[in-house]
DNA sequence: GACAACATACCAACCGGTTGGTACCTGCTC
DNA sequence: GAGCAGGTACCAACCGGTTGGTATGTTGTC
């Protein structure tokens, strides 16, 4: 009984902010974001957001891996990975994100991608956080392109690895452009390209 | 005589303000960047700096307008041209942007594409400063990229104008991906994969 | 009554931007 | 060519508001 408690329990000021900065940070950007703005869209006090973290650095790294907890479970979920081969389910992958791109440019960018833009030189411990968000989403796009290249080949030598993380990096381009553009056609026609 | 007084200036306050919000910019972010940052890197008093730009989102526009100009004549400069085969100038092109990518992640990202990612939702003339910047470089590929594809045809139907766009989001991506993994490696195998 | 989870009130440093003023160049008048 | 008016370029000091962060309560739960 508390162990459901435990996993249903009711939203707390801790999750409010990691799910604001989510948010507003995707929005706005790490350095354009105060504090203040987080405990507003949490509807917590500063007071709340300094009990769970130790700094607006800390605040941002944890956001980092609760956005890879997110993500993971929403393409964990996706119908992508039910093709018997594999080259199907990396094009599937790429449908799927595809049909992620909606709404404003905001919601379906990425995290980690904004954060890293603004830290990468100034702060490490944040650029190392971000990294690893988009290192393990490319992990799990790995096996089936490990799949794909042992059963079609390439036209020239690559690893999966490699692959994607390219993978990645048009799909952070697609995002700027994106924005650039507010249009997020652009985005969905880069995509296109790399099918 | 007095022609070569005015081509050859010195460098005033206005010229060393924009250079260093290129390079401040670029390692720093825009929001994370003070106009006491661009003053200190420039040379410069505060007094100076709001005599030549109305505002900090005044000087970050007009510096997206400069770095067109300068990566402009780079780009014309450069020896790529000189291809007679429309697909080998394309090539060149992808292997002259792959020499660019030297040392630190700060020298070889884009100005347009750091600022953008900050500014696309609470600053609309950023973002389109920004955009006609990317576009404005997109364009000078797209001839070439459009002998290529009346040469050699596409495997599916699209178009240059569309292709030399994409090109600019796997770049954009390739610098992000190099800023988050501190490695530019990262960033020269997304171009080999784009060739 | 101990402890986590908050709330309130506050702080020094820093932010973008303004101020009144100075140095210097240019063109015009006599 | 001396004197002077007017504009441009620049400077140091300052301003009110905001920043990330802290110190000190208060409340509910075990």
């Amino acid at each position: 009984m508390s162990d459901v408690q435990v996993l249903a329990k009711r939203p707390n000021a801790r999750e409010l902010i990691l799910d604001a900065a989510l948010r507003i940070v995707r929005e706005q950007g790490y350095s354009a974001t105060s504090v203040d703005d987080l405990c507003r869209a949490a509807g917590v006090t500063k007071g709340a957001f300094f009990h769970h973290f130790k700094s607006k650095e800390d605040l941002a790294a944890t956001a980092a891996k609760h956005w890879t907890q997110t993500t993971e479970a929403k393409f964990a979920r996706a119908p992508y990975h039910q093709h018997a081969d594999a080259l199907d389910r990396v094009m599937a992958y790429l449908e799927f994100r595809r049909g992620l791109i909606r709404g404003e440019a905001a919601t379906f960018s990425c995290y980690a991608g904004t954060v890293v833009q603004e830290t990468f030189q100034s702060n490490p411990v944040l650029r190392d956080a971000c990294f690893d968000c988009v290192e393990a989403h490319a992990h799990t796009l790995e096996p089936d392109l490990a799949a794909a290249i042992a059963t079609y080949g390439t036209v020239v030598p690559t690893t999966a690895d490699s692959l994607a993380l390219h993978v990645q990096a048009v799909l952070q381009g697609a995002f700027i452009l994106a924005k650039a553009k507010n249009d997020r056609q652009i985005a969905i026609d880069s995509i296109d390209h790399l099918r």
